[in-house]
DNA sequence: ATAAAACTTGGAGTAAACTCCAAGTCAATA
DNA sequence: TATTGACTTGGAGTTTACTCCAAGTTTTAT
């Protein structure tokens, strides 16, 4: 599979794909005789990881490190497993975050939906 | 409220507090005869909704629309709302995200954890 | 009164994550 | 075979959100 394909079946640009591979955010991708990318079925797998990964606000660098360790082999199995329950960690906190700011929106929204009813607002802050 | 007190009460370095008030994310804050930040009750509820807003991940500029809005009175009320809206959706799909990324998560920890037993993977991928 | 600490501004610098560009190579078609 | 279009690389440029700095007030403490 080419660059071009994958970045359409992802929607993810080349170039970010290329920024990715550059990063080590992905292991090298195979290559035909002439050097061109030529996605397996596996290296696909590694895109779809580093989407789904970025697209929850986890770092570049956080990936990064996931795959140096997968690189290395078996011995580094118990690194992995708590790179992983930090990775996770983070992004119960993220969701935390978010809850706590969706709580504050739909609090105010309350407000604007019967605000927009009178035209008026019946508190004065914010 | 000195800016410094602000800065120490809420953990949003003093730069940061300038900066949002310069980009606009808050409205102006309240001086002293000299000029210098004494941030009021309701200031301080700016800023304090500025830390969440921005701990969620919304943008800055997506907050600057809301003030601007705000400070326009309450014709603004029906744009607000919608404003909001967007806002609570977009918070709805970053959570979407991050809960796409933790079942991938949850599901490594688990073989991890396996497989932090036996010292090998059972499987062959990622 | 004077030094030190905290404040002011405008603007420059930084980090992360892309995004674009130039100059060249490779592949497919008329 | 020639030219068009997709690919390659290295490196420069961009955006967002800070973060730091310099040069100058203001406030506080001795």
């Amino acid at each position: 599979m080419t660059i071009r394909e994958v970045s359409e079946k992802y929607g993810v640009s080349a170039d970010t794909l290329r920024y990715y591979e550059k990063m080590g955010m992905i292991p090298p991708v195979t290559r035909n005789a002439s050097g061109i990318r030529d996605y397996t079925a596996e290296d696909l797998r590694w895109v779809e990881l580093a989407k789904c990964m970025r697209a929850s606000g986890l770092s570049v660098e956080a990936m990064v490190q996931y795959v140096q360790l997968f690189q290395q082999g078996d011995e580094t199995i118990p690194e992995r497993l708590s790179l992983l329950l930090s990775q996770r960690a983070e992004l119960l906190e993220k969701r935390e975050k978010i809850d706590a700011a969706l709580l504050w929106l739909e609090r105010k929204i309350e407000r604007y939906e019967a605000a927009a009813e009178t035209g008026v607002l019946k508190w004065t802050d914010e």
